[in-house]
DNA sequence: TCCTAGTGTGTACAACTGTAAACGGAGGGC
DNA sequence: GCCCTCCGTTTACAGTTGTACACACTAGGA
């Protein structure tokens, strides 16, 4: 069911970030298009963009595919991968016990469909019953509590 | 003049995170104490402590207050308000429409207490009266969607 | 055939991170 | 008074990230 993740994936900075989104987007794409594309939010220059493209092939979240002259770029990995994985790498610097506060916060700050609401509401049904009363703060290496 | 927060607090590495819950944890803290504690936890020398603990200083997330010979480490910011700002930061990256997504992942895999999920709950009530019936994709700067 | 425009590669360099050795001043024990 | 220990400061160094110039290669137009 939900895209859980293997344990960190590469970690992925702001920047490519925005690259990553737009390859995605686009499923496959050629390095001019990504860069014009990109050039319409971010004063990057050519070159800035042809840079983080490498490295992320290096880091091999993109991977190519010659196509005549030029290269067709594509992710490695699933952007709902991504995402999963980096908010559980968040996730895990945060206090447990404070993990439950910060997600009310997001549900607060994010704008959410209907129909997310929905299975968000379920997916708390299904957890409600077997959810603890609480849960220890793991803050330090003894169980003094925050 | 203090205070003025701006949108986005200072970003918090992983190493530091590790630092800052433990201060969090014992609000005033010698740095003896805190590398006895984390070196419970983390193989580091105290020379690599106390290095993190001066770039904290530096960042402004730490403050010191001279006693005796020794500094009090104490946080500036709230733990409250540094993982709901790191949170909101990396939510930024994502694709608006698949934000609901990953929180779905988080709820599912966070381990969360009755009340938190009562929380949850009320938070959704409340919100799903004004929810959208879908959110766009804002992953290219035109209005394709992914 | 030769130049040009487009695409990828090499190199650069400052700031930030992870990691740590070495140094310097002060108070406490001898 | 002298040295040791404790704690903060300096310095170090490699790896990552942000940002970008310059170069090399090739297909196609002049």
């Amino acid at each position: 069911m939900s895209e859980s993740v293997q344990n960190s994936i590469q970690e992925i900075t702001p920047s490519e970030w925005e690259l990553m989104r737009i390859v995605w987007t686009k499923g496959k794409i050629y390095s001019r298009e990504l860069i014009d594309l990109l050039q319409e939010k971010r004063s990057w220059s050519d070159s800035t963009i042809k840079t983080l493209l490498r490295r992320l092939v290096q880091k091999g979240l993109l991977k190519t595919e010659k196509k005549e002259r030029r290269f067709l770029y594509t992710a490695t990995i699933s952007e709902t991968a991504a995402m999963n994985g980096s908010a559980e790498q968040l996730f895990d610097h945060l206090c447990a016990m404070k993990k439950g506060a910060t997600l009310l916060n997001l549900v607060d700050h994010v704008t959410l469909t209907q129909d997310d609401i929905a299975q968000l509401q379920a997916a708390l049904s299904r957890k409600v019953k077997t959810a603890p009363k609480q849960v220890p703060c793991d803050c330090l290496p003894n169980d003094e509590q925050c």
